[in-house]
DNA sequence: CGATTTTGACCAGCGC
DNA sequence: GCGCTGGTCAAAATCG
C-alpha cells in the first residue's frame, strides 16, 4: 500500500504541538487509540480543488459529523452565522454557486469534521479535520483507528475523485500516487504542495490490531512539503471577485482573501465582526457581495 | 436512485 | 449532580 512517502521533503518540528493537541483529545476519551496527526498547508491547490475537504488519501471518507471547535479562534458565532445566511430561507435568491461558496466558507471556519472510511463496510478507520488554531492555512487532519481492508487500487480510482480534496501525499516520484498521470497543467502545480507534516501518536492502542496503516501517509516521520504562503501569494493576486463569485469552484480562503472590496460603511454587525481573526474576510465578503447585491433577506 | 452531506439530537466523559 | 464538551447517530436534504 503506503509505506512510501514523498521523497524530496524537510523536517517541520512540530511534534510537540502535535502532541499536546492529541494527548488533550485522548484525555477526553477513554478509548484511546493509536492516532495519528497530519498537518497539512492548504494553499492555491485547495482553492482550485473542487472542496476545502481534508487532504485526499487513497482511501474515501464519509462525513458523518461536524462540530464547531471550542476555543476556535474563528468564534461559534460567525460559525453559526454561516450556517444561518446558508439556510435556504435567506439564500434562496442567491446563485448555486454563492450558496456553496458560503456553505464552503462556513464548513470551514470553526468546526471539526468527523469522517469514516467508506471505502469497505465495517472499517473502523476515522479522521477529524480541523483548521489550525494557529494557522487557519493549516488544516489538522487525525487518523484513529484502522483500516480492515487493503487500500483500494490507486490506479482504478478516477483521477476526479482524488481531487475531491486536496492532496497532501502529492509526491512527484511517490510509486502509487496517481500525480504520475497528471496533466502538464497538474504537475506544474505540484510545485507549490501544500505543506504536510505527519506525527504518530503512539498510545495505549486498544484495537487489537492494524491491519493495514491508517493513513496512505507514512506515520513514521514528519513530513514537510515545502510550499509558498497562500495568503500573501494570493493577496497579490488580483482577481475579479465577481468571477471568482460566479466561478462554480467553491471558494478557498485564499480566493475569499481578494475580496477586497470593503465598504467603509454598512452596518456595525459586521464591524464587529471583524474584531475577530477570520470573520474581517467574511465581513468583507458580505459587504462587497450579499449587500451590495442587495440580496433580499426576508424574515419568514 | 444510490451515495454523500448536512444538521439537530443524543450520549458519555470530564471538571467543578 | 450539573453543565460543558466531544463524538456519534440518524433522518432529511442534496448531489451526481
Amino acid at each position: 500500500m503506503d509505506g512510501s512517502l514523498p521523497p524530496k521533503l524537510d523536517t517541520e518540528v512540530t511534534e510537540s504541538e502535535l502532541k499536546s493537541e492529541t494527548e488533550t483529545q485522548a484525555s477526553k476519551r477513554r478509548k484511546v487509540v493509536q492516532k495519528t496527526v497530519v498537518r497539512v498547508k492548504t494553499g492555491e491547490n485547495a482553492g482550485k480543488l473542487k472542496n476545502e475537504g481534508p487532504p485526499s488519501d487513497f482511501w474515501s471518507w464519509r462525513k458523518y459529523g461536524q462540530k464547531p471547535i471550542k476555543g476556535s479562534p474563528y468564534p461559534r458565532f460567525t460559525f453559526f452565522l454561516f450556517n444561518f445566511l446558508c439556510s435556504k430561507e435567506l439564500v434562496l435568491q442567491l446563485s448555486l454557486s454563492i450558496r456553496r461558496n458560503l456553505k464552503f466558507l462556513g464548513s470551514s471556519m470553526a468546526c471539526r469534521g468527523y469522517y469514516k472510511c467508506s471505502t469497505s463496510k465495517g472499517c473502523s478507520a476515522k479522521k477529524q479535520v480541523e483548521r489550525c488554531r494557529t494557522d487557519a492555512s493549516m488544516l489538522i487532519i487525525t487518523y484513529t483507528s484502522s483500516h480492515n481492508h487493503p487500500c483500494p487500487d490507486v490506479h482504478s480510482i478516477n483521477l476526479t475523485q482524488q481531487f475531491k480534496e486536496p492532496e497532501i501525499q502529492e509526491s512527484e516520484d511517490h510509486p502509487t500516487t496517481p500525480k504520475q498521470e497528471q496533466p502538464q497543467e497538474e504537475k506544474e502545480e505540484t510545485q507549490n504542495q501544500p505543506t504536510v507534516t505527519v506525527t504518530t501518536i503512539d498510545e495505549d492502542v486498544s484495537e487489537d490490531q492494524f491491519h493495514y496503516l491508517q493513513s496512505p501517509i507514512s506515520c513514521t516521520q514528519d513530513i514537510m512539503i515545502n510550499q509558498e504562503d497562500p495568503f500573501t501569494e494570493n493577496l497579490e493576486k488580483d482577481h475579479d471577485t465577481l468571477s471568482l463569485l460566479l466561478d462554480e469552484e467553491p471558494l478557498s480562503y485564499p480566493n475569499l482573501m481578494t475580496f477586497s472590496t470593503p465598504k467603509s460603511e454598512e452596518n456595525d454587525f459586521f464591524d464587529e465582526l471583524e474584531e475577530l481573526p477570520t470573520s474581517s474576510v467574511f465581513s468583507s465578503f458580505m459587504r462587497s457581495n450579499l449587500f451590495d447585491e442587495r440580496i433580499p433577506v426576508v424574515p419568514s
